[in-house]
DNA sequence: TTCCTGACGCTTG
DNA sequence: CCAAGCGCCAGGA
């Protein structure tokens, strides 16, 4: 879908070592069917590898599609990968490593 | 074709 | 402060 593919775009533009949730992307694409589309279009990103879909967590900054993946460390392995400290599941100073798209690309 | 569920988030009780 | 419900769109049965 469109939709999908723009929200694909977005998270292609995530910086590396950075990490967004669903409701920003939805917000930032005019929250076009909500955070919980963001979540379904990571799903269907999931067959794209050029989809990091491991940058994206919810608002809380918990790895909630973790276990989405090939292994449910696999997420926080490539986080961990690119300097995010994981605690429990979730990112360490989520406020830090947050990226807003509607602030980073205006 | 219709109903239900889903990697979420906000509002209300 | 904690818990529950509703809303968003798309896809599968």
């Amino acid at each position: 879908m469109q939709n999908f593919d723009e929200v694909y775009q977005v998270v292609r533009l995530i910086p590396h070592g950075r990490a967004t949730s669903y409701g920003a992307i939805a917000n930032y694409l005019g929250s076009k069917g909500g955070a919980r589309l963001v979540g379904w279009a990571m799903n269907a990103a999931h067959t794209k590898d050029d989809v990091p879909a491991h940058r994206v967590v919810n608002r809380n900054g918990v790895l909630t599609g973790k276990n989405f993946f090939e292994t449910p460390d696999k997420m926080q392995q490539l986080l961990e990968s690119e300097g995010i400290t994981i605690e429990k599941d979730q990112i360490r100073d989520f406020d830090k490593v947050f990226w807003d798209p509607s602030v980073e690309l205006g």
